[in-house]
DNA sequence: TCTTATTTGTTCGTATGTATT
DNA sequence: GAATACATACGAACAAATAAG
């Protein structure tokens, strides 16, 4: 490979092989040609070649498993409607169980997720967003972990108050029809407002197992509150989703 | 450095470096210790110290320039409040010249921003979203790009359809007091309503560029549009960030 | 189950180029 | 111009995961 000055070779390298994928000539599912072969073919070393396909594990495009190669990523960008996704008609659409389960089958993918109910002292942070004490048992927290197609897609956990959530479905493992935001308002706690805080951060060694990301792929979080109308927050709600699978829409009606 | 199996080197050297840079050894602005340095004092190969710093490049904690060194960043996170900054309270506070303005000033630092106008062909994705006719010249563009202490924190061209634009201060480059949402009201387009869809992606080498981008960060990129009570998209703006730099907020009633 | 070939992951030592001071 | 510091590249080697027999 001739070396442009400007341009380092794992860069030029990287941008080849991008385009291939892009053109088809690798498509999704199958792999690259491996390193030695690559390192033959543009006349690089090995490590270049490392360095060119690790520029493309970063950015989502493939998938790279020891001993097998580097998989062609199929990308299905799933949109998280954020305004509609918390209105009823919304959840309840297809008999699906919540805002996530309606967002995967308008894809046409099928949606699955876990649910793990515990009892926990949430982190200063959570508690200072749901204005409880810091330090004690007093939260309900709903760790739900969803797949699309069987591919986890997402790592959320909810927060409740204990006091509003002990005894209820909201404790429970199966919120039912519509998710649980429909249980809050059976309750009288209904969610009036949202608010929602996005940021990119890089994946926690657990995040980044269970998501099955890649080396220096970045994550959103999204701290997401719902509060009643005399304002208190009955529920937060820290979303973590590969950036590289997700688009997010926001609508708003200016005042 | 001993080498646990499961945790590579640079990957060891790197959360190090980055605790002792969050303990305060190594304060913003401060260099770290030179490559050979580091190479003597960890005992391992210059290339091993070298990705470890890579690494805190890509997290947006060190800014590294040739011939001086890696130099720890200060992190001034911006929150972008999405749904006030269109309220006029926000645009016009302080004298501020739009949302940004007010944005930058209440972080406490001084904002700065360049506009350039001029006619443009809109690329099929910004004729499509202002639902105008593709591969004509029938668009205003204002790129701006903005400072906070003079550092470059975003790139953002808004288009608007030229038949509302032209002969107006839309199409100055000083949009006047509140910013071009409070000329769009005085022209009768007032916008009623915002739709805002968020992505990360890799930076194209323009925006890395201007934006001072290390290697491997990524960028929020949020598609802005403005419609009128009639739903007609009268603005779009593709606003392009970093994404370390920067938090969302998003709020909205639940209907 | 064990073995072996394949493929990627990581690291080293070394060398050369380029930007800055 | 000289010294300093990072950027990139090569070749080699061994480790670890996987697949096939």
């Amino acid at each position: 490979m001739p070396l442009e000055s400007p341009r380092s070779q794992y860069r030029q390298l990287a941008d080849q092989i991008r385009s291939a994928i892009e053109s088809g000539e690798y498509p999704p599912g199958s792999t690259l040609p491996s390193e030695p072969e690559m390192t033959e073919r543009y006349d690089v070393s090995r490590p270049t070649v490392n360095r060119a396909v690790a520029i493309l594990r970063a950015e989502g495009l493939v998938h790279v498993r020891r001993g097998v190669g580097a998989i062609v990523r199929e990308l299905p960008v799933i949109t998280r409607d954020a305004t509609s996704r918390y209105e009823k008609a919304a959840r309840e659409a297809n008999g699906s169980h919540g805002a996530f389960d309606g967002e995967i089958r308008r894809h046409g993918m099928v949606p699955r997720s876990d649910v793990e109910v515990s009892l926990v002292t949430p982190s200063p942070a959570v508690a200072d967003a749901l204005g409880l004490p810091e330090g004690v048992p007093n939260t309900i927290q709903r760790m739900r972990r969803m797949y699309a197609n069987d591919i986890p897609v997402q790592m959320a956990p909810s927060y409740i108050p204990a006091e509003i959530a002990e005894g209820t479905q909201l404790a429970e493992a199966d919120s039912g029809p519509g998710g649980i935001v429909s249980r809050f308002e059976e309750l009288g706690y209904a969610q009036a407002r949202i608010t929602e805080t996005v940021r990119v951060r890089r994946p926690d060694e657990r995040e980044r197992r269970f998501l099955r990301m890649e080396d220096g792929q970045p994550v959103i979080e999204i701290w997401h509150t719902g509060w009643t109308t005399e304002g208190r927050a009955v529920e937060v709600c820290v979303c973590c989703i590969p950036a590289h699978l997700w688009a997010l829409n926001y609508g708003w009606p200016v005042s």
